[in-house]
DNA sequence: AAGCAGTTTATTGTTAACAACAAACATAGT
DNA sequence: ACTATGTTTGTTGTTAACAATAAACTGCTT
């Protein structure tokens, strides 16, 4: 059997997920706009089943917020005190991640495709494409998060990324944001966990 | 128009997802047990769409643990040390609720009805009904979570605290708990916060 | 007998029709 | 003119039938 490339599988339901939340980011849906699910439906080529499944949960993530026989809307921005809560919160949750790697440090293989993740990143930013830019950025992220903690790490995270890039996208360079990152992976590919904390923290803000 | 007390209702899934933490907090539903969805859509009488929400809503809240096409299941205890971040955010946001009370201290009508929660609890100790107990326990943290952070704090609090009972019941006695409890609404009755706080902290472990 | 392919069965994923509900509009009474 | 009630309309909630997938089983080949 050949050695393909192995090609990442998405569910339909992670697929229109995934398109919501960029479209939320990108600001292309605004908060406080409604979503019809039907419009939805026909939009994804569906029926309303699946759709109401990615709506129960970008709202249990915290993107929409849904009222009982009143549909759901974009969720909108937290108070600057709640989003002072979540910016700790998260900042803990990535700490604890990296302090993980002192045990149970990254692998050749890991290293490679955080790598690539970067270079992606910088692909992004040279395209401009800055929908792109916060996906890839959360996609690095997510993987320092799913390595330390698994699935379940990764299911707590995941809201409080989501509120924060929901709030507000903090106006970086292209190469500060890169060079953020890699100080990160460099810190951590050396062992130096104590840099590669300072460094998280200082990304997360 | 009288001033009827008003009662709580509850959607229909609502009352669903309450009955299936109930049962797996109480046990009835051990980790690894994997759920049927006509069989829990025939035992509430309904079919099994609403049955499949709730099914996606208690697996984002972490209860239960779901893989495409091959149905859910109850989540396991989740590894020492992540459990210990649990705890430590948890705290993180209660200590964050207490200390907003500073500026926006609870009124008559809190009180009163948070001390309405606490005879729930005694009463709850004094049948052993400690399915109920955990229940009204959280209940009580619910309220001042609300109270300071909105639906948007209670969102990203609730994960922590089901995820904190799958893991360990405290073996507390009645007046213990209760006393607990007591204590720190009697310290933010009076305005004062370092008490409060010390007492959450006490609380929360 | 062990391993593999094909088949069956049970369960989940999806769909489209139907029921229940909320909001907006229209109507009648004062 | 204004409030309160009734009606309409659009949207969400629910259901039951259907499609697709995964696991269990059967029988064949070596």
């Amino acid at each position: 059997m050949a050695a393909a490339k192995p090609t990442k599988i998405l569910s339909v339901k992670d697929q229109i997920a995934d398109q919501l939340r960029s479209d939320i980011i990108a600001g292309d849906l605004a908060p406080n706009t409604k979503l019809n699910e039907q419009e939805l439906a026909k939009r994804f080529g569906l029926s309303r089943g699946p759709i109401r499944d990615v709506i129960l949960q970008l709202t249990k993530e915290g993107l929409l917020i849904s009222k009982n026989n009143c549909g759901a809307s974009v969720n909108s921005v937290l108070e600057p005190k709640l989003q002072k809560l979540m910016i700790n919160l998260r900042r803990n949750i990535e700490v604890y991640a990296i302090e993980n790697f002192k045990n149970n440090p990254l692998t050749e293989d890991d290293v490679t495709q955080l790598e690539t993740i970067l270079d992606e990143l910088q692909g992004a930013f040279d395209r401009e494409d800055f929908t792109e830019v916060t996906k890839v950025d959360i996609s690095f992220h997510n993987y320092l998060i799913y390595k330390a903690g698994g699935e379940d790490l990764v299911n707590i995270w995941y809201p409080y990324v989501m509120r924060m890039r929901l709030n507000y996208k903090r106006i970086t360079t292209s190469s500060e944001c890169v060079e953020e990152h890699r100080g990160i992976l460099q810190a951590l590919r050396e062992g130096d966990i104590t840099r590669a904390v300072k460094a998280i923290k200082e990304n997360i803000k």
